[in-house]
DNA sequence: CACGGTCGTCGAAGCGCTTCGACGCACCGG
DNA sequence: CCGGTGCGTCGAAGCGCTTCGACGACCGTG
């Protein structure tokens, strides 16, 4: 019987009556946290399929004091890689769902506000927190209220907090090892947007920091520039790139939205991909994979379905390591091959 | 006192306590349903902010058979205009904040059976469906489940419900009433890729239909192809179109995603924009005026705002009127011109 | 055979809030 | 001066669920 009509909502005693039990039996058949005789529990499932009972949510978060919800708080500020935000957000609820939580979107602009509005209410049992910067304000936030809590991205400061992500510098300097091991000497990394770099943003700073470690360390020349969104400046800010480093032959790319104007652009300044210039980029695997772009693919769905699972755990109180960086692994396409001599 | 740490609960009854009144007065102070003295309001509001007293929201939820949450069922299918999608649910969480609820992500694939248990579990007060197609099995189901919804996006039949969209047919004959004012006689469209033509889904059908019905009216020829996503797929698609069709001078885009690679592509094929070519856009603003581009923006803000409204509306029990289409508005910028001789 | 120990079930007590009816009080008109 | 009428406040009754302690029934053991 799919077609039950809200309104007439059907509660545990209805159920109970239907299968002639107590209502905590029912309860406890749903939860297993006591043990039931198999005759029981198969008369209650019986009558909670027939019933199409659904525990009402309120009622069971104020009884039990879990909401069953988590927050997902966006940032969706200026220079956002929104494909990635997407893919991830997809996974989160994906996983959650799976734990048998659902997610309450909420978004930056609330700011503080908003987590204590959240952490007050009861309304979530724990947050995950996206695009945390360096020094996020957010973050002792967290620790102050004691919600439970996992970043995207990890703080300067990560102590007693539970931090998920791609390990960036790592991937930054995969990056550069790439092109050192083709025979790169002139290397240059065209970032995030400046604004991303000013904030503190966790993953910028730390691709950049391992682009020129790297390059130090193979000997490279590495210059980093910020890169603004759109065509058009894109193709301003790599045109001054090139005019003030005219023997860069390594490209490394971390703007999702820059890659296909790069691309588009390089020819155009007579420079032949990847025989002139070889483009390595820091990026999902879908706009990689179209654009035959060599790089390291930024693993939005793992990223997802960890940062819930610790989250899940640290709900059940059991210990969680305070920095899971995912491994990064670059993918070899079309855009590189060896230096021009 | 902002630092309140979760675990020790304020509850109304704290409050009344700290104000010296009943818990009831406190909730009407805070519900506005019963006229209370302006001393006693104000001493309570006081023990409020003193306390830093949020209601709990299971509590609440239970005794006002009122969640205060919405849920927000987004499709994340293969083909969705991602960046549009995700300033939607930003002005849908910002509305609904503003209206002091919360939102719900659910993802489709969850399916109806999602819908089942939102509804039953009292979960959420109402649903926001997004990517409604023409047909779409969920349109019933909101009717048979008597739960409050509004579709983003229209079906066929939209009769007991609420639906607001950009006015897409409208937009569609804007583009080549537009063109066909500069002189063009042969355009066509560049649509969706053919999976989300193949699915029903409105906006993308009835585009299509703007077009072609415009360009019939205006004498023009068109032709209407789908595209498929990623730079190489859109460079394929044009290619062949003008191989096919050598004597366009206006196309209309319509897929966020092959804005880029078509203006990049044109050039390579040997036409100048807007010299030899024109181009006219439905997409986001802002990736238009990057890009200098013709076209119809599609409001997503706009939408969002409008969605949520309607959905608190049917919440009050409010009538509402079952379509609201939004008129859409050509901007005209560099990509477009008159039509070579 | 009496005893303690499980196992399976039940009843009742809340969880924190809203809401309904009742009540006290001041103020009005007759 | 008294009864009616609002207004402002209070107390109590749930909302539907979880969970705790209790209680038979049944088992094995000394």
């Amino acid at each position: 019987m799919t077609g039950r009509v809200a309104g007439d909502q059907v509660t545990i005693a209805d159920v109970a009556r239907h299968a002639g039990v107590a209502a905590s039996t029912v309860s406890y058949v749903l939860s297993g946290k006591r043990a039931i005789s198999a005759t029981t529990r198969g008369r209650v499932l019986a009558s909670v399929r027939a019933l199409g009972y659904h525990p009402n949510a309120g009622a069971r978060a104020l009884a039990s004091r879990r909401a069953n919800v988590i927050a997902l708080v966006l940032p969706l500020r200026t220079g956002m890689q929104v494909p990635v935000v997407m893919r991830f957000a997809t996974a989160v609820v994906t996983t959650a769902r799976r734990h048998d939580h659902d997610v309450l979107l909420v978004t930056a602009d609330e700011g503080p506000a908003g987590l204590h509005r959240i952490a007050g209410s009861a309304l979530v049992d724990g947050v995950l927190l996206m695009d945390v910067e360096l020094e996020d304000s957010r973050v002792p936030l967290l620790r102050e209220l004691a919600l439970p809590g996992v970043l995207i991205g990890h703080p300067t400061d990560s102590s007693g907090l539970a931090c998920v992500d791609l390990d960036f510098r790592r991937a930054g300097e995969l990056c550069v090892e790439h092109l050192a091991g083709a025979g790169h000497r002139r290397v240059a990394l065209l970032g995030a947007p400046a604004a991303v770099y000013a904030r503190g943003t966790g993953f910028a700073h730390r691709t950049r920091a391992g682009v020129l470690a790297a390059a130090d360390r193979f000997g490279v020349d590495a210059v980093a520039r910020p890169c603004e969104e759109g065509p058009a400046a894109v193709r301003r800010d790599l045109e001054a790139l090139l005019a003030d480093h005219p023997d860069v032959t390594g490209l490394v790319v971390q703007n999702e939205s820059a890659v296909g104007p790069v691309l588009a652009t390089l020819p155009l300044l007579g420079r032949r991909v990847p025989r002139d210039v070889s483009v390595v980029a820091v990026c999902p695997d879908e706009l990689a994979e179209q654009s035959g772009l060599t790089g390291v693919p930024v693993p939005a769905e793992e990223v997802g379905r960890q940062a819930v699972t610790l989250l899940m755990r640290r709900l059940r109180d059991e210990p969680v390591p305070e920095v899971t960086l995912l491994e990064p692994r670059l993918t070899v396409r079309e855009t590189s091959g060896g230096a021009r001599r």
